[in-house]
DNA sequence: GTCATCATGTAAGCCGTTACATGATTGC
DNA sequence: GCAATCATGTAACGGCTTACATGATGAC
């Protein structure tokens, strides 16, 4: 889990442990505030494995690009950047293999019916761009199939005489919050159809492309 | 965390593992599906610390009034009580202690700043009845204190130039999902706040009771 | 008599955490 | 020079999972 953002992270340009940190917290928001005690050894795991390999400090010239950070940060950063003569720090920068692409890949596309789940859908969902169309797809309904699951038994539970007010209470948010996130991923979905359906019929060659949109 | 929810339970009636497993899934709907690997060390931990006690089988009289269970499985329950003659089943029922209402009752209050929070709140929630009108209410705002504290980095994040059209998506997706959280929030807040006011006025002797509607 | 369900437990391992230790760079 | 932030790492432990092992009871 912990690998497949660290891999989707390198997946678009080179960085150091600290940083990964930070965009995990500031731009994706899941993992918030992973802890350096599991980040460190998971880079080494990786390297170890020839996911990854560590580069001589270069970057500094793309880093600050990052986009817009929260005001003060992203003053002190540019003056950081302006004034940074020595690109030479003690940091490690870390960058991708093929062999780690593949790995990512991999991970991304993966199945494994997880236990976390929200945050593993989320962390996926994060990297979408890298799949292709139909495991995009994929991953969607995946999801939603899971969603509806909890759906049913959140109903469940609400039908129940648990009587206690405060059960009740969270049992109905809580389906309120799963109906939420279903529609969610339905505008998602249809989202994703219709750009299918969009390439689909002017490139007929495609066989998978062409039985999609009949089977609905 | 497993072992405020054993306590919850034990603290309404005697029950065995496989049944507290049960509860924890259907009824309160946090821990979906506990392992015993889980649940049975944390049996022995609790009972090794004297916050329960093994008692002797005996209850299959007061269980068949669980509530209603999902039909099949209720019919199935009710046959085998009925027929019950075997009071010796092989499980193992445990009642909790004064200890252990004790120690019940310090996790359900304890501040705790924990990790997890989400579940952890649901579940203090679910046991929101143990606990007194202020208590409850200083349990809300606190959560309602967190979310504000994760609405802010969310509406942070969705304000910056992240231009990937996923990663947009889940933070807004998050930002709905937390404003939906906060205002289920306030409603309970001002519930439990219109039932102190109801209490407070007739009772001017609390002063604590006395000073809150004041500051609002 | 065999299969599903109820019931309890142990062992190994995964994935993360906190706490600790260290050091470079920069701002004031 | 001193504190804050950036930066990397190790060690110990926590809490939960899976996989494994066992056995009683009841249904068909």
């Amino acid at each position: 889990m912990l690998d497949l953002a660290i891999l989707g992270l390198l997946a678009e340009q080179e960085l150091h442990g600290y940083e990964i940190r930070r965009r995990l917290r500031d731009e994706l928001g899941l993992f918030v505030n992973i802890s350096f005690g599991s980040l460190y050894p998971a880079l080494s795991r990786l390297e170890a494995a020839g996911a990854v390999t560590a580069v001589a400090a270069a970057p500094d010239v793309a880093i600050p690009a990052t986009g817009s950070l929260g005001g003060e940060r992203a003053v002190l950063r540019a003056r950081r950047a302006t004034s940074g003569r020595s690109t030479k720090r003690s940091r490690k920068v870390y960058r991708i293999t093929d062999a780690g692409l593949a790995l990512f890949e991999r991970l991304l596309e993966d199945d494994g019916t997880s236990t976390d789940d929200a945050r593993t859908f989320g962390l996926r969902l994060a990297f979408a761009h890298h799949l292709a169309p139909q495991a995009r797809l994929r991953l969607l309904e995946r999801r939603r199939a899971q969603l509806v699951r909890r759906l049913a038994s959140d109903r469940a539970r609400v039908a129940g005489t648990t009587l206690d007010v405060y059960v009740r209470s969270l049992a109905e948010h809580s389906t309120e919050a799963t109906e939420h996130d279903i529609s969610w991923l339905d505008r998602l979905i249809e989202s994703e159809r219709r750009a299918l359906a969009a390439a689909a019929p002017t490139t007929p060659s495609d066989h998978r492309l062409d039985r999609h949109p009949a089977t609905h």
